[in-house]
DNA sequence: TGCAAAATAGCACGACCGTTCTTTTTGACG
DNA sequence: CGTCAAAAAGAACGGTCGTGCTATTTTGCA
């Protein structure tokens, strides 16, 4: 039940029979990452670092070392954690709402809804997208491909809103994508910056003006198609 | 004739008359304040290290300290270089421009090139709030009063196309402030990190989309304004 | 219960950080 | 040219960082 749901990438998953079968040692793991993810949140993964972490959980520096190897491979498992809990809130549960215009509203709207929680907490993907931007190595390529997954996601949702006739045949997903995205940068700009209150509300009311671009009129009366000819496949 | 151009504000210009009249100093910290400039626009301003500034103005660490006291006055004055090169580039040459929509979209023009033009360089506003979004303290506090006093002066532009007649008389200066700022980002975003070939020609299409819900209709046809009176001032 | 392996602690290292103090060099002006 | 302050260098400090080692404790299973 819980193996089937559509994920946005698979995380490589253990492989969880290592002979002696997991010990604890999953576990502190998994309460290590938890600690490390909301301190990332706050000082961002540049920001993180392995004796902050060892007094928050408690332990000693090697041990919270010792689960990672380097500190690069703890700020990568810190990005794929977020991936995973990303995925499990947003992305999840909307590929359960019907195809076309309501799933994307659904994307977006959960989308919206967790960077506005986020207002104290911080968007790792956002915060790491300025941190990494010309910081080449593993953590950006980690980074990267993560963001890249979620794009490619919702660019699907949008060309099947498409299809279904819920938008207008000649949107240009990657157009809709990076105004909608705009939105979300704003708003996080807007509510952890400069701590408008207004922020999600304007956000969501771009969100509007946005669509209205490319809903397509309803098909009450079917005029001729704007531009030449757009594949409907 | 270089005194009376407007600026966003006034950054406290030194009195330049400290009796043995400005030595040398003042030059190199321009140069030390320079190299600062770009290292941080790489690094962001938590990556400026004085030693590594040190290394590239080939001079001592004390030498670099000794110009400012600390290092958080040095991100400060980073931040300030910042403005001041911001406003000449961006806000003075715009306001030589006929009010109205025509100042408006030679803001947003000019925007949209300089941070095109940042793609190997990185717009300190932006970085410098992810960076300080909830880092308190005298930098945050600089960043903030420096951002907010370009948001201003971009909402007086825009609520004097307003009352020109040039945009809706029903827009609302910060919502439209809002989508035009997310375009910012995005680009930013897609450009810097995403390294995406396309996204100043995204973002000037989503300006193009954006302002079509604000534009005024042509004053062909004199109509009833929307909403209720709508002070012309 | 005993034993091996896993998990964690303890300690030390080299590197870099910002900062302070002292000394040397530099530059402008009488 | 001599003088004196400004500018820059030098050296050292305490601190934190990531990371290697070596013990020691804890855990899971026969």
């Amino acid at each position: 039940m819980t193996d089937t749901a559509p994920t946005l990438n698979d995380p490589i998953l253990e492989a969880t029979s290592p002979q002696r079968l997991l010990l604890k040692g999953r576990q502190t793991r998994a309460a290590i990452l938890d600690a490390a993810l909301a301190l990332a949140s706050h000082m961002g993964l540049e920001g993180l670092s392995i004796g902050a972490l060892a007094e928050v959980t408690q332990m000693s520096k090697s041990g919270v070392f010792a689960h990672f190897g380097s500190r690069e491979e703890l700020q990568i498992s810190v990005v794929r954690e977020y991936h995973a809990q990303f995925s499990a809130e947003i992305f999840e549960p909307a590929m359960k709402v019907p195809r076309g215009l309501p799933r994307l509203r659904a994307l977006f709207d959960r989308w919206f809804k967790r960077v506005s929680i986020e207002i104290d907490a911080g968007c790792i993907y956002i915060s790491g997208a300025v941190e990494f931007d010309d910081r080449p190595g593993p953590v950006r390529d980690a980074l990267f491909s993560m963001v890249q997954s979620w794009h490619n996601a919702l660019e699907r949702a949008i060309r099947i809103a498409i299809d279904a006739g819920h938008l207008r045949a000649d949107t240009d997903p990657q157009q809709l994508l990076f105004e909608v995205h705009g939105l979300i940068l704003a708003l996080h700009h807007d509510a952890r910056f400069l701590r408008r209150p207004g922020a999600e509300v304007r956000a969501r009311a771009g969100l509007e003006n946005v669509l209205s671009h490319y809903i397509a009129p309803p098909p009450a009366a079917p005029r001729a198609r704007r531009k030449h000819s757009a594949s409907p496949l």
